[in-house]
DNA sequence: TCTTCATATGAAGAAATCTTCAGATGTGAG
DNA sequence: CTCACATCTGAAGATTTCTTCATATGAAGA
């Protein structure tokens, strides 16, 4: 198997092939906000948002900053919206009604 | 669960989130290749190497195009080049040595 | 048509990832 | 210190995705 920047590059897309996680990160994209917060705007459980959010760190793609008992999150815009950007000019253009890359064809 | 933007975005990243598929489009990112070259270049059965690439096809990252008896595949190179640069970009900026979004911290 | 090369496909076990639950840790107030 | 609130963590079953194998389909030439 050949190896080189599909190295970098597999970490940082499993971490983005999530439903939750790009969901956190849809709803961080306006303004930082706590864990509890997020998972309430998410209607998910505040453990599974905090699995998540870790993912998401690790990755870099979004921090997180201790205010007192609360954990406030942001993402890391100019990955974040550099990559939103590619893939809705891509969509745009090769994913018909809505639903990218996904069934059909 | 919010559902928007994410939902365009899942299928595209758990597309690119395998390193057969990344491999894939690292290989014929210099230029288009056949299924049989494909898998002789990344030494893997030709049938993971098919599979693989119909992932790829659904989701427009890469086309196929038939010549006699072979196919041609070849990237979609707007897109495919516009996540790569975000992503290195975003892993010269936050992955220390090397393999990115990964184990540690 | 028969043969060969090239590619595609279905199915099933193997492997990786998720979700959930129970409880641990951290922080500040009283 | 104890309590209450906020967040984190580990483990395990549930679910999803991969890999492989056997075989099917397609294309071209003899």
């Amino acid at each position: 198997m050949k190896r080189g920047l599909s190295d970098i590059c597999y970490g940082f897309f499993s971490t983005l092939a999530n439903p939750t996680r790009l969901a956190i990160l849809e709803t961080l994209r306006p303004h930082p906000m706590n864990v509890t917060n997020i998972a309430e705007a998410l209607n998910q459980e505040q453990s599974m948002v905090s699995h998540n959010l870790r993912t998401l760190e690790k990755c870099n793609l979004v921090s997180g900053e201790r205010r007192g008992k609360e954990k406030i999150y942001s993402i890391n815009p100019e990955t974040v919206e550099g990559i939103f950007k590619v893939v809705e000019n891509h969509a745009a253009k090769h994913c018909p009604s809505q639903g990218a890359c996904s069934e059909s064809k």
